[in-house]
DNA sequence: CGTACCCGATGTGTT
């Protein structure tokens, strides 16, 4: 099938967006392929349609749990056979979900790049038929891989066994993130698509004051909708969300401490509009795509130009669907 | 400072 039929048949679009047909026709055409789209610029699909057309499987990688079980169930929905493996699952159903890939048609493996270097798994990846690589969220590479999770920088190494072509995704990076990705990924060839970034229906403002608290409740009381407050560090969220429920606006503090039951409880109000601010570490971002965040507001300078990038752009996420302009 | 995965140890409840 091509790809414009199975954009209609499992996707039920009629055309694709800008950069998705580049993409996916250099994936076809067995090139390593470094995918610049911004949020919501339907990045899932430039590896999910190209995999779908050849034989085998794709492996995905994935920095989180929560958003391998979330594309998952995403392709299962479309009955498209999709399976992750992650912790918590028990040796018994690892080797089922390996089985599959392997004889049961599974057109999708979600792994994390720790998974990658896990005895069981490198020994029956030898028997699948792997025809893409994708990773997702590439700018881990360069943000995490150096300190934070060194699995991130061993990827390549699955090209040494699967003989499939690689394409890796995300919504930021610089010039430096760029040529590192495709550096650590051992691209044979320097190939990015990208897309415009610019936010039009975003404005960013620096506030310089003494008075951080007074500023803030002001921001809040003159923006309406949800919101966003990022701090640097875990204590900091949770006095910040007191102050706010002190001042009549709802707030909750979250932050990579928090057991996950809690997380989950606490981005689900927010997201159903029960609590309006959401005060968070850095943990709460990946996989975030709320309609109605109106601001997003740092109370410190971020560590990069791209993480303040990608934080703030969880703003205006409707008036960007919408094409809403404001000038 | 703050980002997460994985694994093995320990505990709980069922056969």
């Amino acid at each position: 099938m091509k790809p414009n039929q199975l954009l209609k048949q499992y996707w039920n679009h009629d055309s694709f967006r800008s950069g998705q047909e580049q993409i996916i026709q250099s994936v076809l055409d067995k090139k390593d392929t470094l995918a610049l789209l911004p949020t919501g610029g339907g990045k899932s699909i430039c590896f999910q349609i190209p995999a779908l057309m050849m034989d085998g499987i794709c492996i995905v990688v994935s920095p989180l749990i929560a958003l391998m079980k979330d594309q998952v169930q995403n392709l299962n929905s479309k009955n498209i056979k999709a399976i992750a493996i992650y912790s918590g699952m028990s040796h018994s159903e690892i080797d089922i979900a390996l089985d599959n890939c392997i004889y049961g048609g599974i057109k999708f493996l979600y792994l994390s790049p720790e998974r990658l270097q896990n005895e069981m798994f490198k020994q029956r990846l030898d028997k699948m038929n792997v025809n893409l690589i994708a990773v997702d969220e590439a700018h881990c590479i360069s943000e995490w891989g150096y300190d934070f999770r060194p699995n991130y920088l061993k990827i390549s190494d699955l090209k040494e066994v699967c003989n499939a072509p690689i394409i890796a995704l995300t919504a930021t990076a610089t010039q430096k993130v760029i040529e590192d990705i495709q550096l650590k990924l051992e691209f044979k060839s320097n190939n990015v698509v990208s897309n415009s970034f610019f936010r039009k229906e975003l404005s960013y403002i620096v506030i310089d004051t003494e008075d951080i608290s007074t500023k803030l409740l002001q921001i809040l009381k003159k923006v309406k909708g949800s919101s966003i407050v990022y701090c640097k560090t875990r204590k900091e969220t949770k006095t910040t969300s007191h102050f706010l429920n002190q001042h009549g606006i709802s707030a909750h503090f979250y932050h990579g401490g928090l057991k996950i039951e809690e997380r989950d409880k606490i981005q689900k109000e927010w997201t159903q509009n029960h609590v309006r601010v959401m005060v968070a570490t850095n943990a709460f971002g990946m996989g975030i795509d709320k309609p109605n965040v109106r601001s997003v507001i740092h109370q410190f300078i971020p560590q990069t130009i791209e993480a303040y990038f990608q934080e703030a752009g969880r703003a205006g996420r409707e008036m960007a669907k919408q094409h809403i302009r404001y000038y």
